[in-house]
DNA sequence: AGTTAATATTGACGTACGTCAATATAACTG
DNA sequence: CAGTTATATTGACGTACGTCAATATTAACT
């Protein structure tokens, strides 16, 4: 752990790394968008903790590509799985990747 | 709660209310940066959970404005707070408002 | 094959944000 | 009081992001 002489006393470098921050920020990055959050929410308050990408444009009040940008966004991060059905497209949580962002909050 | 007909099933609206989930959303885009997050880290994990903000610069490789500017930031959200102390800025963690976050992943 | 329906992609537009130089404010020091 | 130091504010610049219209893709159904 690297010293850094300040005008008070010395600071321990880095408590968390730059790059390690960088990734975490990636992750609320997603969680920083109220339509987001609310698909998030959705999902995980669903009957069978899965939902059909048909339903989102009319329940949040957004066009069917802005739908299908977040949905990509959260899918390709890990937050979401999508599985295809016939002409549908289901989407779950993946509980892991918010847990780890989640913990990030507990010992920042 | 309100029923909406789509074109699969009923689905609940809403898990969480629009106006909710823009105000968490506000809170995550503060976590949404890694310099704000290596501030939060950094404050944390010092001795005695404050931080004088003359370290900063040095130790984020960012210009004394922008320090400033992210500890408003967090100091305006409440996730922060500043005590002045003669010439200089003293930064404490507000544990409540990061709750809040945290406890919006363990059930979102 | 042709049609319809659900989803994905492209391109464009406006806004929000991170950054720094320059300047202002506030507080200690000689 | 003049000078110095820590912090805050202002203004400007470039980039990233949320959004939608238009189009493409994929799958079901006649």
């Amino acid at each position: 752990m690297e010293l850094i002489q300040t005008c008070c006393e010395p600071v321990l470098v880095e408590p968390i790394a730059a790059a390690e921050a960088e990734e975490l920020a990636g992750g609320f990055k997603l969680l920083a968008d109220p339509i987001r959050l609310r698909i998030i929410s959705l999902i995980a308050n669903s009957a069978n903790g899965e939902l059909c990408a048909c339903d989102l444009p009319a329940v949040l009040g957004r066009s069917q590509p802005t739908v299908s940008h977040h949905l990509s966004l959260l899918t390709e991060a890990g937050l979401l799985s999508r599985e295809k059905r016939g002409k549908w497209a289901w989407f779950r949580i993946d509980a892991d990747r918010l847990g780890v962002l989640r913990d990030a909050l507990s010992s920042p």
